[in-house]
DNA sequence: CCTGTGACCCATG
DNA sequence: GCATGGGCCACAG
């Protein structure tokens, strides 16, 4: 029964609430549950409207959190026990593709 | 209705 | 693996 919603921005909210803890989807894959390409559409909504869903959960197709968060995006996955791979100085991270998760 | 904008993605070198 | 260029798409004004 999930069928196109109304509103784009709506079902992207919808989505992302359905993310379990641990678990993470690309902006790219959302875009494309919904039956879109607009990977950069979802961010937009998510800068505007995603204040009251897990957005942590959503990253980048590399395995990088939303860019310019990812200091709270860490909070969160360290939080809920998210498997993250470290950079070899370090000073990055990226979550593991083992995470990935995709609605049914 | 038209234009600019963006928490992006992919192909290529 | 990184840098560059082009494309896609919905939202806001």
């Amino acid at each position: 029964m999930t069928r196109p919603q109304p509103d784009f921005a709506s079902a992207v909210l919808d989505l992302v609430a359905e993310i379990p803890p641990g678990n993470v989807m690309s902006y790219g894959d959302i875009a494309a549950a919904l039956g879109s390409r607009g990977a950069r559409t979802v961010g937009t909504v998510l800068a505007r409207s995603g204040a009251d869903v897990p957005w942590w959960r959503v990253i980048r197709s590399s395995g990088h959190a939303a860019a310019g968060h990812e200091e709270r995006a860490l909070e969160h996955f360290r939080a809920e026990g998210t498997p993250l791979i470290w950079a070899a100085d370090g000073s990055a991270y990226r979550v593991a593709p083992s995470a990935r998760w995709a609605p049914r």
